[in-house]
DNA sequence: TGTCAAATTGTAATCGTTTACAACTTTTTA
DNA sequence: TAAAAAGTTGTAAACGATTACAATTTGACA
C-alpha cells in the first residue's frame, strides 16, 4: 500500500509533481512524467480515493436505494440509471432496504456523511417531513414514487390513466365482476393511483366494487395466490383480475388454474411493469410496460442536475407507459 | 454542511472533546457531552466519514460484485451477504458489471483506492494472473466460482457431484437422450463442471452423447428456447433436457410445449439453482437447490477473516446442495 | 552574455476527522 | 492542608490527496 509520497521519493520529484502526472495536468514535461509513471508502476501505486475526495468534497459516486434487487422490473431501472451515470464517470452503488427503515437509515448516512454525492430512492419508507428534510440538505431523486405534499424531484409514470387504460380494456372486453390485487405498501403511490383508478373506472361504468384497500400485503407470487383464493371464496363470480404486478399476476393465474378455471374464457387476469414474469407465463400476461430504461436514465439526469446545483425545469418527470394486450385477457392471442 | 470545527466552536470546547462524543468515548463528562450534542442537533451536524475513513484507514463498506442483479439466486446470495455484514456493522455495496471487463476494472478500483475494505466477487472475467494479483493485495473472497490455479478464497457447491445426482436421476427414470443446455460463460467453473458430470454420467451408462461444449451463450429464456430448437431438429428423439439454470429451463419447456411435445410424459427437463422460475412454472421444475443465503454468508464471514488478516483454515469451502425432484421429470407429481 | 518570459517544479496550506500526549481540574488520601 | 491519583479537556500531529502560490529552471532574444 504505497502513498503518493513515497511515489514521490522514489522518481526523486515532490508529491505535487506526482499528483500533476496522476491527474493528466499538461504543465508537466514529459522527462519527469516518464519518471513519475515508472515510480508508480514499480510501487504498484494505486491513489488513495479518500483523501482525493476529502480534499475536493466530491465522490463521483452516487447511491441508489431500492427495496430488494429480485425484481426485473427494479433492475431495468438500475440499468437506466448506471448508463447515464458512467457516461459521466460515475459510478453506482446499489444498496437494498427490504422495507427495513433501520436499514434505510443506515444507507443513508452514507448521503448525510458524504461518502456519495447522491441518491436516488427507489422505495422508501420515510414520512414526507423526514423526505423534505433530506431533500433540503441533500441531492436526491425518487423513482416510481411522487408524494405531492412533498417538494421532493421525482420521475414516474402516469399510474391513474395507465390503470384506467388497463380497466377500460377489460370491462371493453365485456368483464363484470373485477376485482383488484394489492402489491405492497399501501403508502406507496402507484399501489394508491391504481386502486383510485380501479375503484373510478368501476364506478363510472356502475359495475361492483369487489376489492377493497387493504394496508398491506407481501407481493409476490405466493400471496397473489392467497388473495385470489380469498377473493373467489367471497365473489364466485369473479370474471377478471386486475393485479398491481406481474409476479403477482403469476400467482393469481396459477391459483385459478388450480382451481379448474381457464385463464382468460373464465377470468381474465391482467398484471403491471411488463416483467419477465409476464412473458414465461403461459398464457402470456397482459401488462402495462413503464418504460423502466427512461425512468432510471431520467432520474440519473435530474439527479445530475441536483449534484451540480443547476436549477430544474420542473419538479416532476412523466415517462410515458404502454398498455400491452395479451393472452391473459384476450383470447385471440392464444 | 457544518463540520467538527464549528461543532466545537458552538459548544465552546475543542475539536477533541466533539469528537469524543461523537464516538461514545467515557471520558467526557456528562455536562459536557450535554452541551455538545445540543450544539451537533443546532447546527445539525453530520460527521464526515471520509475525514473518518482516511485517518482510520477502514471504512466499514464491501463491495459486491455480481453480473446483473435480475437473478433471483443472485440476490439470494446477497442478503446471505448482507445479513452477516450488517451483524458486524458494515454495509454492503451492490455494483454490476453486465459482464463487462470495463466495468468491472471501474468498479475494483474502488477497492484499490480504498474506498472500501473488501469485495466479494460474485462472477467476474478476469484471467488467473490478475485475479492472483488483486488477491495479494486486497481482500477478496470468490462465489460461485473456483478457479483451482488461483490462490483465491472461494465459496461453492460441488456442482459436478450435483449434476452427477440429477444425471443419475433423469437416466433411472427411463431416459436415455439426454442433451445438456449450457448458461453463460464456458469459463464459469459451474459451466464446466456440470458439462463434465454431463458426459462422465452418459459415459458411464454408455448413452449417446448429444451436446457439445459452446463456448458462449447468453443465459436467459430466450435462448434456452433456441437451443432447445436447434437440438429438436439435430435429434428428434430427445427425451430429456439438463438446462443449466431455471430460466433457461422454462425457454425450453416453453419451446418444447409450443412443438405440441408434453413435458415430462414426452421430454423430462430440469434445471439449477431452485429459483423462484422453478416454482412457477407448470409443471414445476426439477432443480438443483445450492443454499444461497449460505453460500452468501459464508462468503462475507471468510471475507472478514481476511479483512482483519486472520489466518483461514480453508482455502475453499463448500456448501451443501440439495436435488428437488419435481413435476418437470417426475409425472406421479403433477 | 544578460534579461525576461515561459515552462516546470516545489512548498505548504487545506479538506474533516481521530488520537497520543500534555495540561489542567477535581477528588481522594495521608 | 499538601501530595497523589483520577477524571477531563486541549494541542497538535497524523491520514493521503489537491492546489494556490512561490521558486526555480529553461530558452529566446537583444
Amino acid at each position: 500500500m504505497s502513498t503518493i509520497e513515497q511515489v514521490a521519493k522514489v522518481a526523486n520529484v515532490s508529491i505535487a509533481t506526482v499528483s500533476r502526472v496522476i491527474n493528466n495536468s499538461a504543465l508537466v514535461s514529459e522527462k519527469t512524467r516518464e519518471k513519475v509513471q515508472l515510480a508508480i508502476k514499480k510501487l504498484n501505486y494505486e491513489p488513495n480515493y479518500l483523501g482525493r475526495s476529502l480534499r475536493q468534497s466530491e465522490t463521483n459516486m452516487v447511491l441508489a436505494m431500492v427495496h430488494g434487487i429480485d425484481n426485473p422490473f427494479f433492475s431495468q431501472i438500475m440499468r437506466g440509471i448506471e448508463n447515464v451515470a458512467h457516461a459521466h464517470g460515475v459510478n453506482v452503488l446499489i444498496c437494498t432496504t427490504y422495507g427495513d427503515p433501520k436499514r434505510e437509515m443506515h444507507y443513508l448516512e452514507m448521503l448525510k456523511r458524504r461518502y456519495v454525492d447522491g441518491a436516488i430512492l427507489l422505495s422508501c419508507c420515510m414520512d414526507v417531513q423526514e423526505l423534505d428534510q433530506l431533500d433540503e440538505n441533500y441531492p436526491i431523486v425518487q423513482v416510481i414514487e411522487n408524494i405531492p405534499e412533498s417538494k421532493a424531484v421525482s420521475v414516474c409514470v402516469d399510474y391513474y390513466q395507465a390503470s384506467v387504460q388497463l380497466m377500460e380494456h377489460l370491462i371493453q372486453s365485456g368483464h363484470r365482476n373485477i376485482v383488484f390485487i394489492h402489491t405492497g405498501l399501501q403508502t406507496i403511490i402507484s399501489s394508491t393511483e391504481k386502486f383510485r383508478a380501479y375503484t373510478d373506472t368501476l364506478k363510472k361504468h356502475g359495475l361492483p366494487l369487489l376489492s377493497e384497500q387493504i394496508r398491506y400485503n407481501e407481493f409476490g407470487f405466493d400471496s397473489g395466490k392467497e388473495l385470489i383464493g380469498k377473493y373467489l371464496m367471497e365473489h364466485p363470480k369473479i370474471d377478471a383480475v386486475f393485479a398491481a404486478s406481474d409476479l403477482v399476476a403469476c400467482g393469481v393465474i396459477n391459483e385459478i388454474e388450480i382451481r379448474g378455471l381457464r385463464v382468460p374464457q373464465d377470468i381474465a387476469v391482467a398484471g403491471f411493469d411488463n416483467t419477465i414474469y409476464a412473458n414465461i407465463n403461459k398464457p402470456r400476461i397482459t401488462t402495462v410496460d413503464q418504460n423502466s430504461f427512461e425512468l432510471g436514465s431520467k432520474a440519473m439526469e435530474l439527479l445530475f442536475q441536483k449534484i451540480h446545483r443547476r436549477p430544474l425545469e420542473q419538479r416532476h418527470i412523466q415517462v410515458s407507459h404502454r398498455l400491452i394486450i395479451q393472452g391473459s385477457t384476450d383470447s385471440h392471442q392464444l
